[in-house]
DNA sequence: TTGTGTTTTACGACCTCC
DNA sequence: GGAGGTCGTAAAACACAA
């Protein structure tokens, strides 16, 4: 499900599978969806590491209110603040991508076992995390440094999407629970989803760029604002986003 | 193999809110 | 003043055609 919608909703991201053959996950839990975001109305949050009592709403629409109490904009003042050294870049340095979550107690499914043959025509790759030991972590890269930058693992990725997918605006709490979990700091997954926000953007100028064009002859049927349906819902709240302030961001938040 | 275009992390500047 | 937002951008990582 959310695995085809990171290799298929958008082929600008992932546009070759073979690029991400590992998540070869069960089809049980993983249905193919068709793109657009659809695969998002089946998607419910995995309540593993989920403290947050957010998730434990209904899997609806992003624009659904959503008030974090006060406590979750306390509670984290001077505890988990970011340190200087990246412990998911220490923490991936092993074959087993997490050593916080050993596999089949977080959030995905117990990972491919060594059973299940690799899709990937990829030989590169032959084990199911061979992957993810070429992000060889480097700790207290700077721009300045020859490699400030490291590649998030799929694993950590899916995470970090299917939190975008449930709230673009990441709470403290949830921040601080997917930091520890997906061994990043706070201030990565912060960044991250500035960043995955930003894209979001990006896509959406894109697609209102192209609607505007009147090359067709069909006339393209505007985005469906306030629609119920899980695109609907998307699309407007994408929609808002867009066009929107700081200030409405913030009346996300508003009870 | 290499050149090129795209995507992904990461940061700085600036703004708003508390 | 600090935290977190957007925006723009740098540079690594990656995909792919030639």
């Amino acid at each position: 499900m959310y695995v085809s919608y990171l290799l298929d909703k958008d082929t600008n991201m992932y546009p070759n599978p073979v690029r991400h053959p590992s998540l070869n996950i069960s089809p049980q839990n993983y249905v193919p969806a068709p793109p657009q975001y659809s695969d998002f109305s089946s998607y419910h949050h995995v309540p593993g590491i989920n403290s947050d009592p957010h998730h434990g709403q209904p899997a609806g629409a992003w624009g659904s209110p959503y008030t974090p109490t006060k406590e979750d904009w306390h509670s984290y003042g001077a505890g988990a603040a970011s340190s200087t050294i990246n412990p998911g870049q220490l923490g991936y340095s092993t074959p087993d991508f997490n050593p916080i979550q050993p596999p089949g107690s977080g959030l995905l499914p117990p990972p491919i076992s060594g059973s299940v043959p690799q899709l990937s025509p990829n030989a590169q790759r032959r084990t199911p995390y061979e992957w993810m030991r070429r992000n060889v972590p480097t700790s207290g890269k700077t721009r300045t440094k020859d490699k400030y930058r490291v590649v998030y693992t799929d694993h950590q990725r899916l995470e970090l999407e299917k939190e975008f997918h449930y709230s673009r605006y990441i709470t403290i709490r949830r921040k601080a629970e997917l930091a520890a979990t997906l061994g990043l700091t706070e201030r990565q997954v912060k960044i991250w989803f500035q960043n995955r926000r930003a894209k979001e953007r990006k896509v959406n100028k894109k697609k209102m760029q192209q609607q505007s064009q009147p090359a067709s002859t069909t006339t393209p049927t505007p985005p469906a604002v306030g629609t119920p349906g899980p695109i609907g819902g998307i699309c407007s709240s994408t929609t808002n986003l867009v066009s929107s302030s700081p200030l409405s961001i913030k009346e996300e938040f508003l009870p």
